[in-house]
Parts: structure tokens; sequence; C-alpha cells
DNA sequence: CGATGGGTTGAGCACGATCAATGTAGGTGG
DNA sequence: CCACCTACATTGATCGTGCTCAACCCATCG
């Protein structure tokens, strides 16, 4: 697998988004890609209390990490797309506190513990490369939680489409102020934690405000300022800047 | 500073809740904190759009990570207690995304980032363990992200009070169901996002359930299984198990 | 002593939940 | 090809948690 063909693994393309990397790295990286697998839309892709021998890049698709909760409701608290580390903190964090979905179909990439501590060892700028994706979707946590905890529904749901549609971008999956975006209402209401009638009167105010337009997956953004306003959204906390780390 | 007369460094104390170290590791953790310092209550720790050239191990004191939004509300992110690191992820990610204010008087361990460069190249698990600390608050965002999105007042609240007291405990820092919470009522607002006025009627619930007793600064659990039951507390995500990593 | 900051209480209001019904697009089997 | 089914989108009506505003109390401290 992954042998010259592919010149874009998205994983590379993710993280030259934050630092560059040298030939010899990016080799290493592709090597530690032993095999790929397939997993259908609504499936998990790993399960909440699991404890993974390898730890897995998205190379197409999109998938949730997701809490349950007692009363069978459940809380998104992830969103990732191609080129995403989805549980690299399985490499660390022992139990799996979190189950990972496939939303679509996902296409993903096998990385061994083994393998990312031998990429570590050897090659310490990896090594906080990997602590730079960790802290990564931290930040991204922490502006989801200063989004949900203080924010009206319209400018939470403004701001997970502008921050989607940089993460897109920035793997080369989005483009013209319009992005894909497979979630339905009810899967939007468990990652923004609303009710899936309120999630669609929310996009509806959006529309009405000629913010953009919406219609089944495809989302195209009417005025990029203006929502960027109302989402009160500063892209600073995704890092978008190469710089050396 | 800390030769020998200090046996529980703060950061030792929490990082062996997770993994044990070797005394060759301790040794060096010690040698990286150069110097300490002190920052009043009210005060921040450190800026948001700052980028330190240091990280910053809290030795006493409650800190809390905050973003400021644009209508003047603030939603904290993070709590801090004795032994953990503030803001060690600005050592991969670079302005940082959010400040850290001192909520009580703060005493602080610096560890510059090129000492924690030369920790993680001549020391691998040490590399590990502080991925393993930036893995860690991603846990603990992601179960606030539950909590806020999907639980009512009452759960959510009852749910920090259960995560404070392991996590007090686990550096020894509480004891017998009791523990010190130096939060103010709007602090405790600006973390659960809810107003201060619910916060006061939140906690007068849990008293009424004779769940806890909560006195100025000191709160009692009085019954940790029905606490953590109306919490639907379940301490995994703390991993508080040490196993190699 | 008054000032300050936090805790407590009450009244009215609003955002978003819930329940329920209807619409609509794909997908399947007869 | 159509009848049916399922899942998602949309709409309306009602309800409730938690917000806002506005007092008031209380302890600490200069």
């Amino acid at each position: 697998v992954c042998r010259g063909q592919i010149v874009t693994n998205p994983l590379i393309l993710n993280l030259e988004q934050r630092d560059r990397l040298s030939p010899e790295e990016r080799q290493a990286l592709e090597n530690a890609f032993v095999r790929t697998s397939t997993v259908c839309r609504g499936e998990d892709i790993v399960r909440e209390g699991e404890r993974p021998a390898e730890s897995k890049v998205l190379l197409e698709g999109f998938a949730a990490r997701y809490k349950g909760l007692r009363n069978g409701k459940r809380q998104i608290t992830a969103l990732h797309v191609t080129g995403d580390f989805v549980d690299l903190h399985s490499f660390v964090l022992k139990p799996m506190d979190h189950a990972v979905l496939a939303l679509t179909p996902c296409r993903l990439a096998l990385v061994p513990h083994q393998a990312l501590r031998d990429l570590t060892e050897q090659y310490p700028h990896l090594a906080r490369l990997f602590m730079l994706s960790i802290a990564l979707d931290g930040a991204i946590h922490r502006q989801w939680l200063a989004m949900t905890g203080k924010a009206m529904a319209l400018s939470q749901t403004a701001h997970l489409v502008c921050e989607l549609y940089l993460r897109l971008h920035a793997v080369g999956k989005a483009d013209n102020n319009s992005l894909n975006l497979p979630l339905t209402q009810p899967e939007l209401g468990d990652v923004l934690g609303l009710s899936a009638v309120h999630v669609n009167r929310t996009i509806q105010d959006l529309r009405r405000h000629g913010l953009l337009t919406w219609d089944r997956n495809k989302v195209e953004i009417l005025d990029w300022g203006r929502l960027c306003d109302v989402a009160e959204f500063d892209p600073t906390y995704l890092n978008l800047n190469p710089e050396p780390r």
C-alpha cells in the first residue's frame, strides 16, 4: 500500500499545514501505514472501552467521536475529516473514553502503536508533531466548550460551518466557499447539544440571514465575513500556520 | 530549588498515578524545574495569544483555563489543581488559544520548552507521559462537552464535584469525602455554562437532596454513591490506574 | 463604619425541548 | 412501474429549564 503512487498522503498533508517535514520523516510516516480498512456508514470504528493496538488515520470520509449517556442520548465530541488521526490518543490513554463512528463510509489507515513508539524514538520531531495533533484535538474541544457553554444556537452552528470549511480546505476537500457536510440534522444535534428540530430551525435562520445555502449535504457559504462575525469565529485555535515545532 | 528536601514533587505524584517512573526519570524531571513563581488570585498566569517559552506546573492553588467571548462572557474550559501542567500544550501549540487564571494564589514551577525538548529526546518514556498529560486534558474536555451538551444543571454540577474530588485525592489534596473548592458561584457559572443565580439554586438542590454540604469553599460529600449516580459519573476517563505507557 | 463581593431569593421571560403531524427523497420488492 | 418503507427534513403547539433583572442579606476588610 501507499508506494509512490499516492503522492498526497492525507496525514502528511495535514501535518504540513502546521510544520515542515523532512523527506525521511515523510517516508517513515508512510512506512508506518501497515494496512487500510473500510468501515460502513453507521458502524463504529472503535468502541468505547476498547484498548486498540493501533491508531487510525482517516483517509476518506467523515467520522465522529461520541460518548453515550445513560438516558440513551449521545454527545458527539469531535468530528474528523480526511487526514485526521481519529484515535491517536489511544497510544497513551488506555481504555478508550469514547467511541468513534463512521458518519459516511470511511477508509482508514492503521498505524500500530509499536510503529508509533518506534517513530517517536527515532524522530523526536515526529513525536512533537504527534503531541501537536493531540493538543490540537484539545484546542478544538476547548473551542466547542466555549461555544456550547456560552453561545446561542445560531452562532454555534455558524461556528461549526466555519471550522469545518477551514479544516476541509486545509486538506484539499473544500473550495470556493462550498463544502460537503454529510451530517444529518439529528447528528448535528448530537454535535451541538441541540434537538434535531432546533437544528432545523437554526439552519433555516442561517439561510434566511443570507449567510449560506444548505441543500442535502452541500453547504455553500454566501458571505464568509458575516458568517464569521455571527459565529465569533477566530481560526487561531486551528493552528493552520506552519511553524517549527 | 527542589533538592531532596521536597519529597513529593506534585508533578511526579500526578504522573505516578498513571505510570511508574524510573529514578533517573524522576531526577530528570526535578532538574527541569528551573524556577518557581507566584501569582495572586485573579491574575492571569498566561494570557491568550501569548507564546510562552516555558510551560508551568501548578505546585499549589487552583487555576482555570478560560476563553473570553465578544459579549464579555467567558467560558472556563479547564480547572487545574496541584500537580497539573497548566499549559503543557504551549510546547507545541504556538499562540495560546486561551488564558490561564489563578483562582487562588498560585505557586508555579517553570519548565522551559528547551528543557522539555531535551527531556523528550533523552527519555522517550517521558515524551509519552507528556503526550498522556495532553491527552488527559482532552479526555476531560470531552467529558465536559458531554455534560454541558446533554446533562441537566444538577447532574453537571454533581459531576464536577466527583471529578475534582478524585483529582484532588490523587495528589493528596482531598480525603474523607471532603474537599476544598475555592470557586465562587459566578466562577462555577463560567465553568458549567450556567448563570451564577442558577448555580446557586443547583447547589441548594444538591444540599436538599442530602448529597453534600457546601459551606464557603468546603464541600463535604455525604453520599458518594448517590452523587455519582446523579452525576452519571464514571472515572475511567481520568485514567487513574498506573499502567505501562 | 461603610464598602465590597459573594450568596440568596423572587418575578417574568426566552431559548430551546418535546411531542406530534406532515412532507419528501431514495430504496426495495411485488 | 408502482406501492410501500424508511430516514430525514420541516412545521406547529406547548412546556420547561435556566436566564435576566432586581432586590436583599451577610461576611470580610480597609
